[in-house]
DNA sequence: CCGCATTAGTTGCAATTGCAACTATAATCC
DNA sequence: GGATTATAGTTGCAATTGCAACTAATGCGG
């Protein structure tokens, strides 16, 4: 391994957004596989499944803000159930723009059998950690969530 | 807010893999968006200077593997960095499949001034923890990482 | 009320990505 | 040493995604 010889160094495997990129990334994609295959769902319908089965009713606009996702994906995502019968698409009656968005009965099977496959690999994951050790990594992740939100951009150092 | 009552709760705010991910996006596409508009980089090609920055010479694969990107990934990065002037591609002697990818003094210029900015951000984010706090969330990331890496795509609970 | 700005959601288009097929070189086995 | 298998990297194609433009409905100021 050559020695690097820069002036201000920055290694990659050090570099906290590569890390939580790499992280991320694996755990989705490994999910991903699971219900992918199984129940031809996308990440982005499943989310959709995850937020309107805990809160039915949702408009298109409200499950974009819930799954930090953009209304576009959103879109697509409910066009994509609604036409396997998995979400139902009303008008509200008092503002016809925003949608009312419920799982169906066969959207709501689609959730209670994700749901075990899900939970069961969160905790077979976490179960690296001990249970004092995951609230802390909790703590600590919602944290920099928050202050990841607050810095938004990352503007020039001052220029 | 209507009361869920599933028999399985699972709800998206407190799912792991989601808040890995959404925190991931957050920190990746701030920092994007710096370098991208400043420097006309995508984040693969800024993989692949930081990586050749500190270990000239390497091949597409060590990169692909360095880097956690598919060898695809590598080869388009390169591809534009070398049209751009930033990274030279030559053909191993020894084994002329392989390539000899180097930062050219364009790309090490790129490399410097993007590094600041990077490790900027960076500061700035784990700003919100404390030195303890730092180390021991890189602890447990590390773990999560073999772990996920370990645990390999999500097989079902038992069928 | 009537125009003007806003908001919800969809669609089109261009850029990105992922996967499989392909080319070229190297290693292996008989 | 010649056929077979494996490896490095590229390319083509299809699917995903992101952004901007668009439609439709609402709210608001005069």
């Amino acid at each position: 391994m050559p020695a690097p010889a820069n002036p201000l160094a920055l290694s990659l495997e050090h570099f906290m957004p590569y890390r939580l990129s790499v992280l991320a990334n694996t755990v989705s994609s490994a999910l991903a596989g699971a219900y992918a295959s199984r129940f031809g769902l996308t990440i982005p319908q499943w989310r959709v499944i995850a937020v309107l089965a805990r809160v039915p009713g949702l408009s298109a606009a409200d499950v974009a803000e819930r799954t930090a996702m953009d209304k576009v994906a959103v879109s697509r995502a409910v066009t994509g159930l609604a036409r396997a019968g998995r979400v139902s698409r009303a008008l509200a009656a008092s503002d016809k723009r925003r949608s009312v968005l419920s799982l169906t009965v066969r959207g709501q099977a689609v959730y209670r059998r994700i749901v075990p496959l899900a939970l069961a690999y969160e905790r077979r994951l976490l179960a690296e950690l001990s249970p004092a050790e995951q609230s802390q990594f909790e703590t600590l992740l919602l944290r920099l969530q928050k202050r990841s939100w607050q810095l938004g951009p990352a503007r020039e150092a001052r220029v």
